[in-house]
DNA sequence: CATCCGAATTGGATCGTTCAAGATGGCGAG
DNA sequence: CTCGCCATCTTGAACGATCCAATTCGGATG
């Protein structure tokens, strides 16, 4: 194993102070340039990597962020979280940044987490995945002055903080004027229950471009939990209708894949758009709306660095536009 | 913001030297009983963390263990990353560590990784998922002595070093017996080209079983790179045969998931059997082995914590047993 | 009574980096 | 010629923990 290489390695190599190699590092511009290359050639000869436990230590910032991650639920909408981190963790490394995960069964536990996160590993940021009304975690962490960026809006305020989102009413929308497009008046809509800012979110576009088209959505929607067979069960209530909906739009994938079942029975078939588009989306044909999560992830990056390396940078909300995925189902 | 708690802190609350609560930490039997409680009181009531940064520098430890966070390929079977990871981090959690993640698009820029995780951030190990026959990363890293793990056996040398695994053999029997108990014969194999060791390992399961109950398994089987189209296109061929197998036993999800498009039009229908219990799996009904992801998660960290924490330990490999999770569609 | 012992505790040095302040030298203005 | 200024570079101290050697102290021993 070869001897360590530390600052003064270099430093004694190049024929210069600690300090003048620090410089190069970090201030460039005031090494003198035929310095500066000497330094640099010896950086690069030695195969020097500046120590970061020894830099934290000192500048107090570790150029770690950190992201939950949650035990896939249902399964079907899980991997969503896998593009996300993935998408997360090539933008962190170009901006010189680490994803550091952590887990957390309760917003609680999840708090006490980043206390101790932030206070032995002085982690420099954070990245939160879903969030509700009146979260409790994006308060202890704005209250405590620590730079975060969500990825989903702060439903109770707009400027609580800095957020990334996609707009799944612009999303619904797209899938409702493509089914009027091909000629449907009667759109159905299978979603969760009113309350939660993505849900409530996804349904008034939905139920907006029904408006303008002159439609009248009453009576043409349900709402239930998350999951195939409640799915399935609720567009067998809305096809059983004595005037049914002639397509169906969802809001997630979970729900589409069980309404799929109903409207394949049905005759002529029914058109249904799920939401997400996951792979099991892919997989069966099922038309959905895609979320750029590997955009969104990156904004997010993008939204921490600035706040961590401008101070005075006050950063813009992010809201991205998703995407209609055509497959066989509309 | 309050005061920044160092260990000096509470060694003038407790009324002791630094170095006697460095002690109270790491080495609690060399204090006496009453000292060491009142330390410990003082931790408590200041909230004191002990500061990785500092602790690493001195130690040249991190308890940071790193894994590879890649691309979700074809989406079907990406989610298997997704659990493992999830259980890693938990389970590192417990044992004192923390997950850090990074990408790599090839084998060569992994280990221009492991030099840079290594070099600035004094990285504690590795936890490699996926191991091909010869692979570079694991000589990379076991000529400079770095202790890792695998999730997937070195196929050259079982004893080259450290592994989990899933016995991919095993679950392939599961199925194939599941299959002849149902009193079927001829039961066909789709999988993936010779010389994986993954493929390799889970065709000889069925081609085993089948020999052991007296059926010849010549020229039921298929070979394809994985995707669905292939699934679908081997099964038809098989199924086009003079004397077609009666089920199938696939490799993949996503083999699985093509094979059922062509299995489902045959009469009588012919039973399909996936790999991995993927979300798509779940949510079709297909019947699949489902490998114990938690489990082997699990079992990295603390092969890998053993070694890290315990330098006389050789840690034994560990094969883990999959399961059938019975569906529909066999 | 002096000596020695082991357990418990202490003070100083150290890890590798950056910050703050000081040193050096060249150059133009007074 | 001297002064001040700027650009450039160097030196000492600090971040917060652990390692190492030294010290204290009560008690057992010669």
């Amino acid at each position: 194993m070869a001897e360590k290489v530390t600052i003064a390695t270099v430093a004694r190599h190049a024929q210069v102070s600690r300090q003048t190699v620090s410089n190069v590092i970090n201030a460039p511009h005031i090494v003198r340039e035929e310095t500066r290359q000497r330094v640099q050639d010896a950086i690069v000869a030695l195969g020097y990597r500046a120590n970061q436990a020894a830099r934290q230590m000192r500048t107090g910032r570790s150029r770690l962020i950190a992201v939950r991650i949650e035990p896939t639920r249902d399964g079907i909408n899980g991997s969503v979280l896998d593009r996300f981190l993935h998408g997360l963790t090539v933008t962190a490394e170009t901006a010189g940044y680490r994803t550091l995960l952590y887990t957390a069964t309760d917003a609680e536990r999840e708090i006490t987490s980043y206390d101790d996160l932030l206070g032995s590993y002085d982690l420099d940021g954070f990245v939160l995945t879903g969030t509700d009304h009146g979260d409790p975690r994006t308060a202890w962490l704005a209250e405590r002055g620590v730079p975060f960026v969500t990825f989903g809006r702060p439903w109770d305020d707009l400027d609580a903080h800095c957020w990334v989102d996609v707009d799944g009413a612009a999303g619904t929308a797209q899938a409702t004027r493509h089914l009027l497009a091909a000629g449907h008046r009667r759109i159905g809509w299978i979603g969760w229950p009113a309350g939660s800012g993505v849900g409530d979110d996804r349904r008034a576009g939905w139920r907006e471009t029904l408006r303008e088209a002159a439609v009248d959505p009453t009576g043409l929607d349900r709402e239930t939990v998350d999951g195939i067979a409640e799915g399935e069960r609720c567009a067998h209530e809305l096809l059983a209708l004595p005037t049914p909906p002639t397509a169906l739009v969802c809001a997630s994938d979970s729900l589409a894949l069980g309404a799929l079942q109903a409207a394949r029975a049905a005759d002529p078939p029914v058109p249904v758009i799920g939401f997400d588009d996951t792979p099991v989306a892919a997989a069966i044909g099922l038309t959905s709306v895609s979320q750029p999560l590997g955009d969104a992830a990156a904004r997010c990056v993008d939204l921490l660095t600035a706040v961590l390396d401008g101070p005075r940078h006050t950063p813009v909300p992010v809201l991205l536009q998703p995407s209609l995925v055509r497959r066989h189902t509309a």
